[in-house]
DNA sequence: AACACGCCCTGCGCGC
DNA sequence: TGCGCGCAGGGCGTGT
């Protein structure tokens, strides 16, 4: 799925490809996915202004104009891939942005978890999807660790789960949350108010690590919706546990533990995140 | 305020 | 072989 990394990689070619471009045309193959889509005020939005810029806000894409934005956020299983307009259309195809040279970028999502919405120049920072959302974990302004350690005093829940809330930190998801916990050595169900501020600090090093490794490994290319294995092409980050269930620790060999938490599926090594 | 939980949705893997 | 079930999960909304 989608994660920071993904977005983040997403994010840089679309704005290579986008900023100083118009599109000449954008149609809607469905009105909705998980909400209605406002498909007249993001016509207007996108086709009457070239975009002057396109940045990312957590797992949140958002292309700019001079007459407000697009949000775009990809769920669990979306796609946003520049194509031929010859090329034939894949199923879950909801949205199509057409550029002048006949290219198309294209909106695709089977599971329809994601989200594609008009934010208005005055609300840009008011949205109600991007106005509630914690620090950016890469951003160089944030001491990650620092605001980890004082947001957590009074959460009681475990760490994992308090790593996955965006209102705390963004971009942080089910994967990283266990990769980074492991590689951390803490435990994920330890309450999150009772780690330590060094043991922040470690956390925070671990968080900014991975993220930044897995977009070095590179995220998904724009033309190329499946690779050569056949698989969306997601990066291929060399996960420690996520997934890892009955597998031995990268450190100890140890059988990775799978457990729930949220509803979401925790992976950690017995020993070394005791 | 904190937090648990339900819901949205389709593809896929598994068991019978 | 084929079918049906359960799981996967981000984030918002609701209830306690």
């Amino acid at each position: 799925m989608p994660e920071l990394p993904e977005v983040e990689t997403l994010v840089r070619g679309v704005r290579q490809e986008l900023v100083g471009k118009s599109f000449v045309s954008v149609s809607f193959l469905r009105a909705d996915i998980r909400e209605p889509i406002p498909t007249l005020r993001l016509k207007q939005i996108l086709t009457s202004q070239p975009v002057h810029s396109v940045t990312r806000r957590g797992k949140y894409m958002l292309i700019h104009t001079s007459q407000g934005s697009m949000g775009v956020h990809l769920g669990m299983s979306g796609k946003f891939v520049l194509s031929a307009s010859s090329q034939e259309r894949l199923p879950h195809t909801h949205a199509v942005f057409e550029l002048v040279d006949g290219r198309q970028f294209r909106f695709i999502d089977p599971r329809r978890f994601g989200r594609l919405f008009s934010i208005e120049c005055e609300e840009l920072n008011e949205h109600p999807f991007l106005s509630k959302l914690g620090v950016e974990p890469l951003n160089d302004d944030v001491n990650l660790a620092k605001h980890l350690f004082q947001s957590s005093r009074s959460k009681s829940q475990a760490v994992k789960v308090f790593l996955m809330d965006s209102s705390v930190v963004v971009g942080v998801g089910n994967i990283y949350a266990s990769e980074s916990l492991w590689r951390a050595k803490i435990n994920p169900h330890v309450s999150a108010k009772q780690l330590t501020s060094k043991m922040y600090t470690n956390l925070a090093r671990q968080i900014i690590k991975v993220l930044s490794e897995a977009i070095l490994a590179g995220g998904t290319t724009l033309k190329d919706y499946r690779n050569k294995d056949g698989n969306p092409g997601y990066f291929q980050l060399n996960l420690a546990v996520y997934g890892r269930e009955a597998k031995p620790c990268r450190k100890c060999a140890a059988m990775i533990v799978k457990t729930t938490q949220a509803a979401r599926s925790t992976y950690q090594c017995p020993i070394c995140q005791k």
